[in-house]
DNA sequence: ATAGGGTTAG
């Protein structure tokens, strides 16, 4: 007992309701043990009783009462079980544990018992959430020849995956399929994709998407508009996404906590810090909720412009709740442990032990290597196997023999095949005072990184390791970043030693960091190297990692593949940035190929992109460039008359 | 179920 009170941070759920359920649970468990008499529970409340576990995310109690059934004592799983637990293991990364529950309704002898549409949707949806798209697309595509019909849970799932994952014009491509075969698409499908292609700097095509939302009659809410305005901030059109932010207020509608969230941060990012804290108190007088996202964002920006005494007027604004006070109280607990000497540890570079030059970065490579060989296994495998039924013409009809193979090809504990799942860090309410919440620390740790203070970061670091507080993949990320940035491979390589060593998942941003380094490290061959094995497993790539790689195959001089991957990049439905363009320039400028660069600002302007402050330096060099070839050409010429 | 902070360019 007492297990499921303990309220699992993740989730701003109610402790009534952890009571609640944690109560169901152990009313069922001892039904299932045979304690109340001849009672025995009927399957309906085991089902419900497993959603409530799902969606309180109590992982551990989920587990123990699926365990429990599975005993098989009085309750049979029914289809609807079958389809929670798929979902529910799914969200929590255990792709096997699902893979396999499909494998068991399929082999089922029960006759009620077999994958449904539901089934399908919930493995469809499964496979998008540990980042394998490309295999989700591939049972929908089998799904859609085998009598079943997609429905609109189908369609939104696949979209969402889709536009997750930067596969832009798939998702385009399912919208309008979703619209021939008589689905209209709702709110939630409209936000997703509209969202997906601000992601993917399309912002013409957003507003465009918008324009049609609203033509349509579809209902546009708050969360819509939010996505608007961030989109248009993170697009370079920040006039346009403040005029409707102010357009928005006046009415008096579409507006919440969130709206001001994403106009504070940029008002912090542009150094407004008065304009953010006016729009702060604004907030609190309209009773919206600062939350912890709201006061990083502010934090940062204080921290930036160096002006730690602003907290005082941080205090007065946000009076309600104590999340301020413990934010603070929570930094001078720790730049009072940061102190105290307490460290046996010398200084950071002994805080990782660098186990050396490549190693891992080729264990990397070939680990991705391996898993690309698996995958060609089962390509095998699936010849095999269509061989196999057609000569032996066994009743092996399946809805989806992709998802049989899948199902198949599984290994008793397969984590290694997951490449990267979309599930950001845990996001931390209030663990109360005194502890150290990883949040909160990957908020400081990318402060005394901004300021290049990496002993205080590795400090920190070492501080709340020793706590027993995990890190979460952002956390290592940021370190990484930072000690490529110096220079520090070894350091770097150190950390995502470690990062797999304590299984941490790794995401998209991982791969931008080994890239990065990669990159100055002068390995622009071996970055390459890992940008196609990430491929080929069917893994994405976003706009920071497409600029991450022109920038690193630029800096070594590969301008044929700098272009190609430009191709590449807008043939794959992701627009180019002021980072793109910007870079693209630069690299050009400093290769000599001055048209080039040229045609990319033009390329730029036309593209309604407009140039920023490191335009400016980066066209700056480029002026010089060209002056300078002319000076030549000049001489050239003269040289040419002298010697006539 | 869908949105906001902390990782890319000089």
């Amino acid at each position: 007992m007492g297990l499921w009170l303990i309220p699992r941070p993740s989730k701003p759920c109610s402790t009534r309701l952890f009571v609640q359920v944690g109560l169901a649970m152990s009313i069922l468990l001892k039904l299932l043990e045979g304690g109340c008499s001849s009672q025995v529970p009927n399957s309906i409340a085991s089902n419900e009783l497993l959603v409530a576990l799902r969606k309180a995310d109590m992982r551990v109690e989920f587990k123990q009462v699926f365990d429990k059934l599975r005993e098989n004592k009085g309750v049979e799983m029914d289809n609807w079980g079958y389809n929670i637990c798929i979902h529910a293991f799914g969200c929590w990364g255990d792709l096997g544990t699902s893979l396999s529950l499909y494998k068991e309704m399929k082999d089922s002898n029960l006759e009620s018992v077999g994958p449904d549409l539901p089934t399908y949707n919930s493995l469809i949806h499964v496979l998008c959430l540990v980042g394998k798209v490309n295999d989700a697309l591939t049972v929908w595509e089998e799904l859609k020849g085998s009598g079943h019909e997609p429905d609109a849970i189908t369609y939104r799932i696949l979209i969402q995956g889709c536009c997750k994952s930067y596969r832009i014009d798939e998702a385009t491509n399912i919208f309008s399929q979703m619209q021939l075969n008589g689905y209209i698409p709702d709110t939630i499908v409209y936000n997703s994709l509209l969202d997906g292609l601000f992601k993917a700097r399309k912002v013409n095509d957003g507003c465009h998407l918008f324009e049609k939302m609203v033509q349509n009659g579809v209902r546009v809410s708050t969360w819509t508009y939010n996505i608007l305005v961030d989109g248009l901030f993170k697009n370079g059109r920040a006039e346009a996404a403040y005029t409707l932010f102010c357009d928005l207020k006046k009415k008096g509608q579409f507006v919440d906590g969130v709206t001001y969230s994403i106009v504070v941060l940029q008002h912090c990012k542009e150094g407004l810090l008065e304009k953010a804290l006016g729009l702060v108190e604004e907030m609190e007088r309209r009773g919206f909720a600062v939350d912890l996202v709201t006061i990083s964002s502010l934090l940062i920006g204080l921290y930036k412009e160096g002006r730690w005494d602003w907290t005082d007027k941080l205090m007065k604004h946000i009076r309600e709740g104590n999340l301020v006070p413990s934010v603070l109280k929570w930094k001078a607990d720790m730049e009072a442990s940061m102190k105290t000497p307490q460290s046996s540890r010398k200084d950071y570079t002994q805080l990782f032990p660098s186990k050396g030059d490549f190693s891992e970065i080729m264990s990397l490579i070939n680990s991705a290597n391996s898993t690309m060989d698996a995958d060609l296994d089962s390509e095998d495998a699936r010849v095999k196997d269509d061989d196999k039924n057609v000569s032996t013409d066994t009743d092996q009809w399946s809805s989806s023999p992709y998802m049989d193979q899948l199902a198949n090809q599984l290994k008793p504990i397969d984590h290694s095949s997951q490449l990267f799942s979309f599930s950001r860090g845990q996001r931390v309410q209030d663990k109360g005072e005194g502890s150290f919440d990883i949040d909160m620390v990957n908020t400081f740790l990318s402060l005394f990184l901004a300021k290049g203070k990496l002993s205080l970061a590795c400090k920190l670091f070492e501080i709340f390791s020793d706590l027993g507080e995990n890190p979460v993949s952002y956390t290592y990320n940021s370190m990484m970043s930072s000690f490529v940035k110096k220079g520090y491979f070894n350091e770097a390589w150190g950390v995502l030693n470690e990062m797999g060593e304590k299984v941490c998942p790794t995401d998209i941003a991982t791969y931008n960091v080994i890239i990065q380094g990669l990159g100055k490290m002068g390995r622009a061959d071996l970055a390459s190297c890992v940008l196609d094995k990430l491929m080929k497993q069917g893994g994405y790539l976003d706009v920071v990692m497409y600029n991450t790689l022109i920038n690193a195959l630029g800096k070594a001089s590969r301008i044929d593949e700098v272009n190609k991957l430009f191709e590449q990049m807008k043939s794959s439905g992701i627009n180019p940035d002021v980072v793109t363009f910007n870079t693209l320039i630069e690299v050009h400028s400093k290769a000599g190929r001055l048209k080039d660069a040229y045609k990319f600002l033009k390329m730029m302007l036309d593209a309604g992109c407009s140039p920023n402050h490191v335009t400016d330096t980066t066209l700056d060099f480029l002026g010089k460039e060209i002056e300078k070839m002319r000076y030549q050409k000049a001489s050239m010429v003269r040289n040419k008359d002298d010697f006539r």
